[in-house]
RNA sequence: GGGGGAUUGAGCUAACCUGGUAUGCUGCCAGCUUUGGGAGCUGGUUGUCAGAGUUCAAAUCUCUGAUCCCCCA
């Protein structure tokens, strides 16, 4: 694959095509097929993922893909943001159901009338729980692979607290587990968002949303964890006996990383125009090995690639033995992202060394037989960290400031996040938002968590009133 | 929501206007040769989106339907 990432939208769709990370064929709109090559690194994320929530005291749990509509329309902000969205079953076999159900869009409406039976008193708080699971969302706009499909893959952990003080660190421990994996695992830059009254989670007091880029210059939202106070826990009854013998209503958080998602950010930050590029830990192949055999040597080369395999098989080490030449494999598995690739033929073997290159910088150098393994575990690591480095210092060029109109129109053709002064992120903003998104095709993505600067003297860059807060601005996804 | 494109083997495609044995490349399988940056030869391999109509004969003409993809907001 040779194509420019500069042309962006073409790239993602020729590296999803040439890296088979998913089949278009299955004629169902919005659905895709996710063949192996993609399902084994979403798989890896999936894992990553549950052992650090399960570390910071969540238990996996699996609730039903159907929700009867009763339960669904329990909450009525609630119902009104997803309904729209909702894919039904109304027949069953030869019949047609007495009540619809829904397949689930997210799973509140399925999970809390349990948590109402199975929390009684405060030993039973704080109650985390997390699926893994698949949801259906009958989306309006045009759909994209991994990025928007109709049914997605996602982990969502719903936590139950006594206190108000318990849910906002709860909140407080969902960003920090998403910088934790996305960021430092991953190597995803991104910044969490406090959304705008108007553009959070129906249903929630507040909603706090990681953003990424893009390398178009668009924003793409990524995990996202919602304070919803007692909003759920009144409609569906999830109350705890207090010391002092009174019925309490809980106070809960839900969490949402979806997988499917961040995988399509984790190749579009890291692929370049040959192909994809994965971090070590996330590679389905970590480590190939190309032999480089003469008819002769063939046999003694052979053995050698067998020795080193079982060297290196705490790791995911193959060896590509095909009847290829050399160069296609060393395209073939830049292409499909190994990140380190040893080179061995009769040469090396004499000098008692190999050739080890790295995918992201293409470098190759020599290494003794004897200190492989450690040389592997260093450049192993050291590409990770290079993968990250690369993608901050981009996503950090992204960040603009504007203090009028048209000083956003200009920052925004940079692509990239553009902080503004805004008149207000409650309910009443919403209108300076629908203009700006009207002229500059921009959408406000909320005021920056941890930002407390007032902009005093400023005024809002859509009605020039005195600006209250600095939201930010970005094309999005 | 607006626009565009398309439906011929696993993928890309020719033939369609002017109806008559469906073309080529890639892939895949087998064999031989080959291997330090996308190898070569030989042989093999599967197809006209669905339904109806016109016709001696339909990928091609007519009608009806279905589906997908892409771009922009």
């Amino acid at each position: 694959m040779d194509i420019p990432k500069e042309n962006f939208s073409e790239w993602y769709n020729e590296i999803i095509k040439e890296a088979h990370l998913c089949d278009l064929r299955y004629n169902l709109k919005g659905f895709v097929v996710i063949p192996p090559n993609a399902a084994q690194v979403m798989k890896t994320m999936y894992r990553i993922y549950e052992e650090a929530l399960e570390k910071k005291g969540h238990k996996p749990a699996y609730f039903p893909a159907l929700i009867p509509e009763r339960n669904l329309k329990a909450e009525s902000e609630h119902v009104a943001g997803f309904v729209p969205e909702v894919f039904w079953v109304t027949e069953a076999g030869l019949n047609k159901l007495e009540e619809k159900l829904a397949m689930r869009p997210t799973s509140e409406t399925a999970m809390y009338p349990m948590y109402a039976l199975w929390i009684n008193g405060k030993s039973d708080l704080p109650m985390k729980i997390y699926q893994s699971c698949q949801v259906w969302r009958h989306e309006t706009k045009a759909t994209k692979p991994f990025i928007r499909t109709r049914e997605f893959y996602w982990i969502e952990a719903h936590d139950v607290f006594a206190t108000e003080e318990e849910a906002l660190m709860q909140v407080k421990e969902d960003m920090e587990t998403t910088e934790e994996i996305l960021h430092q695992r991953f190597g995803i830059p991104f910044i969490f968002f406090k959304r705008p009254q108007w553009d959070k989670f129906a249903g929630a007091v507040d909603t706090y949303a990681a953003d990424t880029l893009m390398p178009d210059g668009k924003t793409l939202q990524l995990p996202s964890t919602h304070m919803l106070g007692q909003n759920f826990s009144k409609v569906f009854n999830v109350k705890y006996m207090d010391e002092d013998g009174a019925q309490k209503f809980c106070w809960q958080t839900c969490y949402g990383p979806a997988i499917s998602r961040i995988y399509a950010s984790l190749f579009s930050t890291h692929g370049d125009n040959k192909g994809l590029v994965y971090p070590f830990e996330l590679a389905p192949v970590q480590v190939i090995i190309i032999p480089i055999m003469k008819k002769d040597t063939e046999a003694e080369v052979r053995k050698k690639v067998e020795e080193l395999k079982a060297k290196l098989s705490h790791l995911r080490t193959e060896a590509d033995f095909s009847n290829n030449t050399p160069g296609f494999k060393f395209n073939k598995w830049e292409l499909l992202g190994v990140p380190l690739r040893i080179e061995i033929g009769m040469r090396d073997i004499q000098k008692g060394a190999c050739v080890v290159a790295r995918r992201d910088t293409g470098e190759k150098k020599e290494v003794k037989l004897e200190k492989l393994e450690e040389e592997i575990r260093k450049e192993g690591a050291s590409l990770s960290e290079n993968l990250c480095k690369k993608a901050d210092s981009w996503f950090s060029g992204l960040m603009h400031e504007a203090d009028s109109d048209a000083e956003l129109g200009k920052a925004i053709e940079k692509g990239g996040f553009v902080r503004i002064p805004f008149c207000s992120d409650q309910k009443e903003g919403e209108v300076c938002a629908d203009r700006l998104k009207e002229k500059h095709a921009v959408n406000i993505r909320g005021s920056r968590y941890g930002d407390k600067e007032k902009p005093k003297g400023k005024k809002c860059v859509a009605c020039g009133k005195p600006a209250s807060i600095f939201l930010y601005a970005a094309r999005q996804y």
